[in-house]
RNA sequence: GGGCCGUUAGCUCAAUUGGUAGAGCUGCGGACUUUUAAUCCGUAGGUUCUGGGUUCGAGCCCCAGGCGGCCCA
């Protein structure tokens, strides 16, 4: 225990801090611990709730229990004081304080030291006050973690960046940040449980690796002082999952964070959890079955329904068959004219100028194809949608289509206008995949960071035969984005923010 | 990377044309034995994000920077 004589006298704290620091100070000048290390509580809040959700009004029940809670709001009057407390569940009890329960002595103590956002611990009877309120009515109150900081008032908004610096604070005050949290790791829990109703097996892969691959983006690099070595914070999982099915583990799946080296914004986060998963002798479109059953089983579970109440109070529907459509098919008919993979690149940023789409000149035909279609397509998509059948160019781990010449197999989810997930038949011919890579490392080296690197061992793995097999990410956060309409930081626990 | 907006008391926000920086809640002192954001009386609380500049005088105008938000790339 610190020495009340080391606890600065602090005359240049701002009055609240003072004054709190001032209570644990004579609580611990008067012989009492401001921080016990265990109180005779027996029940939390929750329980008091639910075993005494029907008293009438006034009602006195001869049980006495011990209960814990944060003072959330304090109505103190003369000679009868009255604490709503409040359990990290946001379960609500009120606490009585009377002059002749407790006595003159524990009801000033009361007034003089229990604050707003203090812990406090009170055994009692449990009643209905005249207004019908559930109440512990004290014989005994004692401080069970003194607050040294004033709870910000629980009446407007925390602005949001303190809600995200603080986010203790934000789950103090706020109903929908301790909701987030539950249907957040309720969706995980969904999520594995309908893995492993499936027959999927959960590993973890290398977050620190030697070489990083598996998606265009650029890694954070970090420094082995043991091995004398750069090493990259994964992008992505993907190559150690296909090493994972190449062994046998032929139907996998991985929860766990990457990394990319990039800003933020309302869908972007540059550490974000990703889910992967991998599955021998599937396509992309049994894939795609999978990948709405997960969701569609999430919700359910999370949230107890398919047609979800997003944030702005609208509803969403993400119960049955969701619609697909084709890449080429749905850009040509938006663009009024025939794209397909033969296209050139110089027609397609001749389109783009007639739109007045600022594109970089030096993009190839793979990009052009998507930045057209992102505008006029993947911009107005609102229902669940999966886009079908990419450019091979831009899809390099990915399958050539078995009877469209110059489109991959693969497949991306958007919700509301953005991207939730991506799948694919996964491309196994080692010799292909070494040209595919091998043509990336080329722009690599030509200056474009965000390619791919040669990855010996992984085309090492796919060269002793990898099965038919399909495969699919889906990013957690976003998953919760599309489920309750939230923007990314306020999936995110703690989102990467600047230091004050 | 560029543009725009914001940054004031513990919290949420005001402040006219450049002229003593205010309110609500919170805090502190007092009254009150059935309150529900209790009420009533009294009272305290400020490096106006930081650093420069202009001015008799700057929260406000100018310059540079920090942090945040939005839009664009």
């Amino acid at each position: 225990m610190t020495d009340e004589t080391q606890v600065p006298q602090s005359d240049d704290l701002p009055e609240q801090l003072r004054v709190r620091r001032e209570k644990r100070a004579r609580l611990l000048a008067d012989g009492v611990d401001p921080y016990p290390v265990e109180l005779p509580r027996t029940h939390d809040l929750r329980q008091i709730r639910e075993t005494y959700s029907d008293l009438a009004p006034d009602t006195a029940t001869g049980d006495v229990v011990g209960v814990t809670g944060r003072v959330i709001f304090l109505r103190n009057t003369g000679k009868l004081c009255f604490a709503t407390l409040q359990a990290g569940d946001g379960t609500e009890l009120q606490a009585m304080l009377s002059l002749n329960k407790v006595g003159a002595d524990a009801l000033s103590d009361w007034k003089s030291t229990a604050d707003i956002g203090d812990h406090v611990f009170v055994r009692g009877e449990v009643i209905t006050s005249r207004r019908g309120e559930l109440s512990v009515l004290a014989d005994e109150w004692r401080m069970a973690a003194k607050s040294l900081r004033p709870l910000p008032v629980a009446h407007k908004d925390l602005n949001e960046e303190t809600r995200i610096r603080q986010r203790y604070v934000d789950l103090i005050l706020r109903p929908q940040a301790r909701e987030t949290v539950r249907t957040r790791a309720g969706v995980v829990r969904a999520l594995r449980d309908s893995f492993h109703g499936r027959g999927f097996i959960e590993v973890e892969t290398p977050m620190l690796q030697t070489q990083h691959g598996g998606a265009t983006a650029r890694p954070f690099v970090t420094r082995s002082n043991a091995m004398s070595m750069d090493l990259y914070l994964r992008i992505a999982p993907e190559l150690f999952l296909k090493r994972c099915v190449v062994g046998g583990i032929d139907r996998v799946f991985e929860i766990n964070r990457n990394f990319r080296n990039e800003g933020s914004d309302s869908t972007h986060s540059p550490e974000f959890a990703m889910l992967e998963f991998y599955a021998a002798y599937e396509t992309y479109d049994s894939m795609a079955v999978l990948t709405r059953e997960l969701i569609q089983e999430s919700a359910q579970a999370a949230l107890g329904t398919q047609v979800v109440t997003l944030a702005s109070g609208e509803e969403y529907d993400l119960s049955g068959e969701w619609t697909s459509l084709s890449m080429y098919p749905s850009l040509s008919d938006a663009l009024g004219s025939e794209v397909t993979p033969e296209t050139p690149a110089e027609l397609l940023h001749k389109h783009a100028e007639r739109l007045e789409l600022e594109v970089d000149p030096k993009l190839g035909h793979g990009k052009m194809v998507e930045e057209l279609w992102e505008h006029l397509v993947g911009d107005q998509l609102y229902a669940p949608t999966f886009v079908r059948d990419f450019p091979v160019e831009t899809s390099p781990l990915t399958r050539q289509h078995r009877s469209i010449d110059g489109v991959a197999e693969k497949w991306d989810l958007y919700v509301r206008g953005f991207e939730l997930a991506t799948g694919y038949s996964e491309l196994v011919d080692p010799v292909v995949e070494r040209e595919r890579l091998t043509e990336q490392a080329g722009l690599r080296a030509g200056g474009d960071d965000e390619a791919m690197r040669l990855d010996e061992d992984f085309l090492r793995a796919l060269e002793y035969g990898m099965p038919p097999s399909g495969g699919v990410g889906m990013g957690i956060d976003r998953l919760l984005m599309a489920l309750t309409g939230l923007g990314i930081r306020e999936t995110i626990l703690f989102p990467l923010v600047r230091p004050e």
